[in-house]
DNA sequence: GACAAAATGTGAAACGATAAACTGAACCGT
DNA sequence: ACGGTTCAGTTTATCGTTTCACATTTTGTC
């Protein structure tokens, strides 16, 4: 009868814990104070120094902490900060959702995290969700192309994009990676060893019709007169492992492999390992953001590298002074290193 | 002049974007009905079939979704999780990290992410910050050995241990992990491989006195008559490579290394390579936890896998049933299964 | 010592939602 | 026609905090 409402999936029914903590009005009434002067005392405004130090000392032996419920409530701040990452299961996101996560907290801003689980249709609803919770601002490393009211939301909720564009929305800062650049770098790399036909794996590339990485691949290869294919792949290890074991076992396979995620060139790895084909002797291999394992993988993998924490700071500097009312610089372009390890070879 | 408080590290000074929502109010102004009248009509209680659809109507052309704020004050829950990981620079923590986020979030919950960055002495501050933000309940996955007051904010915030215990506290739920048999099966594969001399390294080791794996080492060491040392280690994939120099660098350097965490593993790894000893034919080497990229590194890892999905499952479980009001099972054990790779060999 | 201006304090109204208690109707069977 | 239930609402109080407006005292100045 009742049909299926956005209002709210089911609410709390039965209780279990209690938990009363105290509150101000305690502290008011065992101080002899009213309310607001305990407020006030507080956050030692206003009120005489005896007074603030009567009411600092009571809260202090009462074990009070100001309930930041009814503050939001109030004061429409909650202190928390939605942190939406398009796939936590690579582990580049992992990696940056670590870096942010450190980063929010040194700003005594707390961290909603939610994850799109690698599925971009997913993405905007559970930002809208992220901002029904009434976070104060959203950084957002989207996996996929964004497509519905993203520009609404934004109007709306100060975000900051990692990595990625949210369909011409209004966001108060971007921390870009010099995608360019960055595939420049291997396709130059990968064309100084001699490799001229290259297989790139991307992250479900039907999604975004113009996704930065890939139209930086089609230039770069242009230039250099490449064939590269661009061969859309899951996110996940076992995702990139058959589309490899596939694209190896062609007639005219590719010299080199680049995939535009270290998971997927583990997963790659993986099915070099399974054929029996040597890297780099038989195949090149080439990663993207460098994960912290690559250098440790066998042989470690080649990789374009990108500060994370860099990243991570800029990201959250953005938003906290966006909050603090300064519109400062709101964009960053990350330049990449190339990480050239053992897994990228001359053509044999 | 006024003394650090814990009463607030500073209040929101100057506020950016407004972005006011529909409330319940302009509902009920809109329908011409009382707000007590919507709030129940959203819910589908008490008012007539025609009155619900009237409010539901509107509600939805405005946009409406209730303030989970507000509701929190009024009601007490918030909707939220804690989840306190000890290490997120540990792959394993991340890997635990990201099933247990996205299981809250099939039971509607949100997840308020804290990692207490390998430092044990954190844990009880973060997790009391956790609770000042009035999180539901709390999920730890501690590095460290709980010293302080768990027992205490254990009491009042409904919490779950996953593979550590916090000193004595009463938790609605613990997953534990049954190191005896997941370290007795390593040292069994050692010792059938021939291995006698083995170096055990372990996250610092002495915070804890009485670390159950580290006891289960000792134990089964002395049943299979090992000469096993306990090595102390800093988590992070850096902080274990020096130290595996270390006591590779030895004269009578054991036959074989176990370390308590994969990441730890990798790092030995690394310092295998460094030293160009072969890995297993010099030197055989352990992990615990089986990270997926385990099996890609070189050689693949032979390691200690823990089904993560069951231990986020149950955890996750516990939780919800005890929020629900059930106080059911409130504990499992989750066994250990070898999985027996390359990187341990006999003894040469 | 008079009078304005600070300093210090209080009361009440928000913030947005829920829940207990109350108010009329309509409806029921006898 | 009479009490007694249900139904469909409305009033009012409440959650814990901040803040506006006002009241009272203290201080400062000439």
């Amino acid at each position: 009868m009742s049909r299926p409402t956005r209002y709210g999936e089911r609410y709390a029914e039965s209780v279990a814990t209690p938990a009363k903590r105290p509150t101000i009005r305690q502290i008011a009434e065992e101080t002899g104070l009213s309310v607001t002067a305990v407020s006030y005392a507080l956050r030692g405004e206003r009120m005489s120094a005896a007074t603030i130090e009567r009411v600092q000392a009571k809260a202090d032996e009462l074990g009070y902490i100001a309930d930041p419920v009814a503050r939001a409530l109030r004061g429409g701040r909650t202190g928390t900060v939605g942190l939406l990452v398009g796939s936590l299961a690579d582990f580049w996101h992992q990696t940056l959702a670590h870096a942010i996560q450190r980063e929010l907290r040194s700003h005594g801003l707390h961290t909603l995290l939610a994850d799109a689980d690698g599925n971009p249709a997913e993405e905007l609803v559970l930002a809208q969700r992220l901002a029904a919770q009434r976070v104060d601002g959203l950084i957002v490393a989207p996996v996929g192309p964004a497509g519905g009211s993203w520009v609404e939301l934004a109007a709306h909720l100060p975000t900051v994009t990692v990595a990625g564009q949210l369909a011409g929305a209004e966001v108060v800062g971007e921390v870009a990676f010099d995608q360019t650049t960055g595939v420049g770098e291997v396709l130059r790399h990968l064309h100084a060893l001699g490799h001229e036909r290259i297989a790139v794996l991307s992250w479900a590339v039907g999604a975004s019709p113009d996704r930065p990485s890939e139209r930086a691949v089609r230039e770069q290869a242009a230039i250099l007169g490449l064939r590269c294919e661009l061969v859309p792949c899951a996110y996940s290890l076992d995702g990139s492992r058959p589309l490899a074991l596939e694209v190896l076992a062609r007639e005219d396979r590719p010299t080199a492999i680049f995939c535009l995620s270290d998971s997927m060139a583990y997963g790659v790895l993986h099915g070099c390992r399974e054929l029996g084909l040597r890297v780099p002797e038989d195949i090149s291999l080439v990663g993207f953001d460098d994960h912290p394992l690559s250098r440790l993988v066998d042989p470690p993998l080649t990789s374009v590298n990108w500060s994370v924490d860099r990243a991570a700071r800029s990201a959250v500097g953005f938003l906290v002074d966006h909050l603090a009312g300064q519109a400062d610089e709101r964009r960053i372009v990350i330049a990449p290193t190339l990480a050239v390890r053992a897994s990228s070879g001359p053509v044999t």
